[in-house]
RNA sequence: GGGCGAGUAGCUCAGGGGGAGAGCAUCCGGCUUACAUCCGGAAGGCCAGAGGUUCGAAUCCUCUCUCGCCCA
């Protein structure tokens, strides 16, 4: 069995990963199993792995994993997302370096394009998460654009328009002249930018004139009235009056509104309806009118008189410049403000009028909240559930219409008078259409296509085949976890569970584990711009995905950020490397053991029922910190467990045996060994699927479809913990005492053990186990003279002796005892001090006061023997 | 302006009412037949600050400071 001495995932992973590939992990909802399942947040076809998936799939793998193990039909759904403005613009670009534009093509050939650029790019993706050891049911993948899920799609707007809860209507939305489309508020960031505060007189019918102030000048050519504050008594005079719009001379009425900030600016607003959402308000109100400014791609229009055809920008200077030259500019100030940019092309977005489609929030908003009140879904971390409460509560319609092409288009046709028909399709429309006209007419259909987020709001159903009713419906929806990061709660999160309440009357999961946003080392968002971008991939390339997995676990606990910087790779390879060679050694030392030899409990060392034991707390340890997602805390409890005590000690003990003359005692260790290798496998496995698998293979099991280990409490053993804990301590008196002083770390020494049954009992039945691990010749003897050229120490309450070979700096060994002798001496006092306080003694819990009166005992009696040792 | 999170060893973090922990880095000693991606040992901290609750606070509460994020 040629093991190689170092872990190579890079020879190991490819293999496993094809072997996985042939048996993929097809789920089947008939299995009578209880079902546990998750849908994947669709990764972007544009995109490729970047380092929050690695963190967010290796989440939901290791639940899956777990699940799946556990006895569970463990379905994960896996998908892509067709990522509407991200795609249209990748091809774009693309079509830019042939120069050519989408328009020039035409929307089918255009259309065309994108599939065939999906159909070579859009699975790349894909290959990156089974790279990661995702073992999603790769044969339920599926596209937000498959047939199927268009027709979910389709579905969804129908029913929602017939009840009434789509409208079509020209109200404010936002627009990105880049994009040139129409945005939902969640996809306009905000922030701050250092611009101007602009002072604009605005001429008096009548004479005089006053001062507006602005951020955005050039709107003000879709003036359409000025405003104060009813309140403000420095304009009341002005209310009713009439002021003339500079340049173009219009007549704009002044105007009350509450609106009206009378702290900014000077106190009067100019009101542009069609610019400004504010503004839109007012003018609905009022019924002024609404005159728009602005061309798709930002430049003036028609309307702008002057300075139509101007960049929106260039507009501006250049109305500045007249406002100053004609003596309207008053002044100009510096101002930090927040602007809205398009969250894809960093476009400053223009609040616009325009007639788009919207869905009716409110109606479905409220059993959104109710569910969660009613604990239907819980967020882990709990306190998201807030910022859910708050985005909900305070929701506003959602414009789901998009100008572009690349998407579903919206299922809505319209008659030559205008009127709208909303059909599942063409035909449908006509039919429709038949019926209220009497006879056929044209019809045209929407344009537009629908926001990208709509079709995944019906993702964790429609990836099942809904609307159709399905087995996986009927088995796996609701699904039992979501995990995904906190920036899309609102966009996607939020949004799934007032479609799935809505469509199937049920919750579309019940959990919702929200991971947090990996940073680099120095805290900063990763971001192109920054270049601070790492790529998981060249990190399983370096290390492997197991390492990158654990990796990720490991800071998986964070609250909103968590640092990553590759150096943390290291740690998880050099485990995995250990878990590699502890493998090793015990399939090299076990290989002539029979398959199926059953451990003999009558025959087990005192180590043996102490590492036994130990397996049983990690066990029960590891599942509770899995089933509360804290996998972290499982990933952490299994490092220690594998480096600290099966490495550390169980293996080195185990060794006296293995090389030892009793081949009973022998085959016992082997026994045990064996068995810890094979729980410890399957715990790891859903950490580090590869190199368990690995190792499974060489043990002749699938860990992958194993058991997953239950603690058998019959082999818990707090006398074996308790021997074993006291041998530790001794072992590491001893090595340190013998660091201390400068000691040829190989030659062995005479120690011997005084006291009392425990210290009779390391010597008889762990004397070999003492002489490997200390190096040393262990003996008892409850009443020893005093040795000639021997240290004393004291491990716990078992005193020692230990010979020392020829010149000896016994100043150290004294300095050493009186430390020691410091440190109970510190320690008894802290304890006493405690003990002494009337209030504790009374109110302390009666266990809590035992343990301290147990541990005062016994500080005493080492400091008594360290005193009496100082004193020889 | 409102809200959330973080502040613990030089660094990255775990812990979350009853003896301050890990990994890395540092220092000392070791190629001991699984592993030098290793082994043994050591040093290192008023747990951000101030109040409060409690017999007892790194841990709970309040305020302050610093950093990060979200919303308006």
């Amino acid at each position: 069995m040629p093991l190689p001495p170092r872990y190579n995932p890079n020879e190991v992973e490819p293999r496993i990963l094809a072997s996985w590939e042939k048996k993929g992990w097809v789920c089947n909802p008939r299995s009578g199993k209880k079902p546990f399942s998750i849908v994947i947040p669709p990764p972007n076809i544009t995109g490729r792995l970047h380092m929050g998936h690695a963190l967010n799939n290796t989440l939901q793998d290791v639940v899956i994993r777990f699940k799946r193990m556990d006895g569970y039909e463990a379905c994960w759904f896996p998908g892509t997302d067709h990522a509407g403005i991200a795609t249209q613009t990748v091809v774009e670009m693309e079509l830019l370096k042939e120069g050519k534009t989408r328009k020039e093509l035409g929307r089918e050939e255009f259309l065309r394009r994108v599939w065939q650029w999906k159909e070579k790019y859009g699975n790349e993706i894909v290959e990156q998460l089974k790279a990661l050891g995702c073992s999603c049911d790769w044969s339920r993948l599926r596209f937000t654009l498959d047939p199927g899920l268009s027709r979910a799609v389709r579905t969804a707007f129908v029913r929602l328009y017939r009840e009434g809860l789509i409208y079509r209507g020209e109200y404010m939305i936002n627009w990105c002249p880049r994009c040139e489309t129409a945005l939902s508020d969640l996809e306009v960031e905000h922030e701050e930018i250092l611009g101007n505060l602009y002072f604009v007189r605005y001429p008096l019918e009548g004479g005089g004139f006053v001062t507006v102030a602005t951020t955005r000048p050039e709107t003000m050519l879709g003036d359409t009235a000025l405003a104060v504050n009813p309140q403000d008594h420095r304009y009341q005079h002005l209310i009713g009056k009439t002021a003339l719009l500079p340049v173009l001379g219009r007549k704009l009425p002044i105007v009350a509104a509450e609106e009206v900030d009378p702290g900014f600016g000077t106190g009067v607003l100019k009101v542009t309806p069609a610019h400004d959402p504010v503004d839109f308000q007012i003018g609905q109100r009022l019924g002024l009118p609404a005159v728009n400014v602005l061309n798709g791609d930002g430049t003036i229009n028609e309307n702008g008189g002057p300075f139509a055809g101007l960049d929106r920008f260039q507009a501006r200077e250049a109305l500045v410049k007249r406002l100053r030259a004609e003596g309207l500019l008053e002044k100009i100030v510096p101002y930090r403000h927040a602007v809205g940019h398009c969250q894809r092309c960093r476009t400053q977005i223009e609040p616009m009028i325009s007639t788009q489609w919207f869905v009716r929030m409110k109606p479905l908003a409220e059993p959104a909240i109710r569910v969660v009140e009613e604990g239907k879904i819980q967020f882990v971390p709990e306190r998201w559930t807030k910022l859910y409460f708050d985005w909900l509560r305070n929701i506003r319609d959602w414009c789901i219409s998009r100008q572009l092409w690349w998407g579903h288009r919206i299922p809505a046709w319209y008659a030559p008078n205008g009127e709208i028909i909303v059909a599942m399709d063409e035909e449908e429309a006509r039919k429709l259409a038949r019926e209220r006209y009497g006879k056929d007419v044209e019809l045209r259909q929407d344009e537009d296509v629908l926001d990208t987020w709509f079709s995944s709001a019906l993702w964790p159903f429609s990836v099942m085949g809904w609307p159709e009713e399905t087995e996986d419906l009927k088995t796996f929806y609701p699904t039992d976890l979501l995990i995904t990061g906190f920036d899309i709660l609102f966009f996607w999160v939020a949004r799934m569970v007032m479609m799935g309440l809505h469509f199937l009357g049920e919750v579309p999961f019940r959990e919702v584990l929200i991971t947090p946003l990996i940073v680099d080392e120095r805290g900063q968002k990763m971001s192109k711009t920054r270049g601070n971008v790492i790529d998981p991939m060249e990190l399983i390339q370096s290390h492997g995905a197991d390492a990158l997995r654990f990796t990720m676990v490991h800071i998986s606990g964070k609250g909103r950020a968590a640092r990553f910087s590759p150096a943390l790779l290291d740690e998880s390879r050099d485990f995995l490397n250990k878990i590699w060679n502890m493998a090793r050694f015990i399939l090299t030392n076990t290989a002539d053991l029979p398959k199926d030899l059953a451990l003999s409990r009558r025959t087990l060392a005192w180590e043996d029922r102490w590492i036994l034991s130990r397996l049983q707390g990690v066990i029960a340890g590891v599942r509770m910190h899995l089933e509360r997602y804290l996998f972290h805390l499982a990933a952490e409890t299994l490092y220690h467990f594998v480096w600290g005590e099966v490495c550390d000690w169980y293996l080195e003990l185990a060794k006296v045996r293995l090389y030892g003359e009793d081949p009973e005692a022998r085959r016992t260790a082997q026994l045990v060994l064996r068995k810890v290798l094979v729980d410890v496998i399957h715990l790891l496995h859903p950490f580090m699927p590869f190199i368990t698998e690995e190792i499974g293979n060489y043990l002749g099991q699938e860990v992958s479809q194993g058991a997953y280990p239950k603690a058998d409490e019959a082999l818990r053993d707090p006398k074996a913990e308790e021997i074993l804990s006291a041998f530790q301590e001794l072992v590491r008196e001893v090595r340190a005492m013998r660091a201390e002083l400068g000691l040829d770390p190989a030659r062995e020494l005479d120690l011997v053990l005084t006291g009392g049954s425990q210290a009779k009992l390391l010597v008889e039945e762990l004397g070999l186990g003492l002489a490997r691990l200390a190096r040393a010749r262990p003996s008892f003897d409850p009443k020893p003279k005093a040795m000639k050229n021997a240290a004393r120490g004291l491990a716990g309450d078992i005193p020692f002796f230990l010979a020392l070979p020829g010149e000896v700096d016994w100043g150290v060994l004294r300095e050493r005892l009186m430390r020691n002798l410091k440190k109970v001496e510190e320690e008894l006092a802290s304890v006493e001090d405690r003990l002494a306080n009337r209030e504790f003694r009374e109110k302390a819990p009666e266990e809590v006061l035992a343990k301290f009166e147990a541990q005062a005992r016994e500080l005493r009696a080492r400091r008594a023997r360290l005193a009496r040792f100082l004193e020889e």
